[in-house]
DNA sequence: CTGAAAGCGCTAACAC
DNA sequence: GTGTTAGCGCTTTCAG
């Protein structure tokens, strides 16, 4: 492959004029500059990026750490990213971890050894302190809140839209309300929700929470628990529309009327829940992506919150 | 940041043996070794990873591209081919497309400038003699068949699986069978299915083909072209679980029975169909992706086809 | 076993 | 305007 030497000996010119016309600079007479773009063109010439890279000390190219790609709520979460990452000519990576740690790690250590000029953290299973050190290598940006003023982040107020999830299903009568989780308590996400629950409703019944529960049969598991309870709750909080959208079902086949029996209500605004008129609450997930990718090239280590919308359909009316 | 040369500085050694130990090389002297790795540890030193990639002409990155992630098909497609990069060390690129040819392009030109060492096509809009000449610069592994011998394969046999699900449904006494599609007559999978549909039942009745179908939505509003015709459907074959969701959704607020008044069959064995016991196709893209990126970093151009299931559950028993 | 030196392909002072 | 040259940070002959 021809490299920049080459053109500028075809083009009887130095590589530096050659690089000028490459990066648009001014100042090139107009007969070189066409000289050079001819042999450009016939050698069918492109400048290596991983050089340009090495000198720039920048690649536009950020990293995305996420648990799993193949989940509605990341999937949303990337799909803003992508759109921001096409707007403004950068490049993603996506970084799956699993929740695992090390794994973690390894993402992180991408900025350090210059392959990222950035990382989103969508998820994580690291502490704080282990992460931090790493912004000394580039911009970090996580998509839940931190009091962590080198840590960017865009986030939705989780706690304040679970609050008033909880407390609306309170306002409509209910007292025994059931909810579902993705991960256990190490999860931000659960201590968030464990504590909204109780601000409303004091104490957790042991057997209101389920946690693990991420597609449509896990919902359809977590209502085979619940609804066979003696204390049957009267509403219930699923963490996804899938979820919600799984417990709809197995209540339907319980011949129970939603929402009069049992109201469900779910989050992320998904297609499925919107076929099925399921209530939700939308913490607009695409846009918490396009706010964070927005940070990381920004370089900034703001905190930025994106608002929730709670969407009442039929199955809380 | 230190880089090498620091290193050898101040171990004492030259770069090449710091460069020998950070290479595992054998012929070290384990005092030296042990020297090096000292100050390394000291340093918390990490070798640059573009300087290395610019020398070594290789980056262990490839990309994907695709034309959305919000999409259940692709993110199947994109999870098989990140299973598969964290096992052996690769890093991925997501590139998206929204079947802007010129944005396929783009991504294809990623292997031109050394960015990527390979790239996976999971659907394209570009002719493939537009694309084939970008094989000189790297791997090139499609998910469809084609006859191109520089491109490598990873695919369903699409045409015998329509086929055969066409012809079930007509075992089963259907003559009237209507069907979804992603796109229109551009593409590939979509001409296939209208070749296998009118191999079993002939000419295709226009208003039984409905283009454009991605979401539940989508399959609620065929549903309601479809099932208030005069001639209406006794079976349809949606192009997705989540549009025959759809599509049973609004059967079911027809008060039809589902599958003595409408069959209904999707594709690629969703959650959301397992859910609602609808019968699928599984063209097993998880697994596609995993073989297409083994395809690639083996630099291989063979073509590879993955086997089809049709799984039958209550929505056309 | 170890080091000197020649690049990989490009950018950016710095002179002219 | 244009060319010379010194790197960016690393790997890899090639001597010794």
């Amino acid at each position: 492959m021809a490299n920049i030497n080459d053109i500028a000996k075809r083009a009887g010119v130095s590589v530096s004029t050659v690089s000028r016309v490459l990066n648009h600079h001014p100042y090139v007479s107009e007969s070189k500059r066409a000289a050079v773009q001819r042999v450009i063109d016939e050698m069918d010439y492109t400048p290596n990026r991983v050089a340009v890279d090495l000198i720039r000390k920048e690649t536009r190219r950020i990293g995305v750490i996420m648990p799993y790609n193949n989940n509605q709520a990341f999937d949303q979460l990337l799909h803003g990213v992508l759109n921001r990452s096409v707007e403004l000519d950068y490049t993603v990576m996506v970084l799956p971890t699993k929740y695992d740690p090390e794994k973690e790690l390894n993402g992180l250590h991408m900025l350090k050894n210059k392959q990222l000029d950035g990382i989103i953290i969508t998820s994580r299973s690291n502490t704080w302190d282990a992460i931090v050190p790493f912004t000394k290598y580039g911009t970090i940006v996580a998509c839940e809140y931190t009091e962590h003023p080198e840590i960017g982040c865009a986030y939705m107020d989780r706690y304040t839209s679970y609050l008033e999830t909880f407390q609306r299903l309170k306002d409509k009568g209910h007292s025994r309300v059931a909810f579902s989780t993705a991960r256990g308590e190490e999860s931000n996400s659960t201590q968030l929700t464990l504590k909204a629950y109780q601000q409303v409703f004091g104490e957790i019944p042991p057997e209101y929470h389920i946690r693990d529960c991420h597609s449509m049969d896990d919902g359809v598991r977590a209502a085979q628990q619940w609804l066979h309870l003696d204390a049957r709750p009267t509403a219930v909080y699923a963490n996804g529309d899938e979820v919600a959208a799984g417990i709809y079902q197995y209540a339907m086949s319980m011949q129970l009327e939603v929402p009069e029996d049992l109201a469900i209500i779910g989050q992320e605004n998904q297609p499925i829940g919107i076929g099925l008129q399921l209530s939700t609450v939308d913490h607009q997930l695409v846009k918490v992506g396009e706010q964070a990718f927005d940070l990381v090239i920004e370089k900034s280590k703001d905190k930025v919150e994106i608002s929730y919308h709670i969407i009442e359909r039929q199955s809380t009316q």
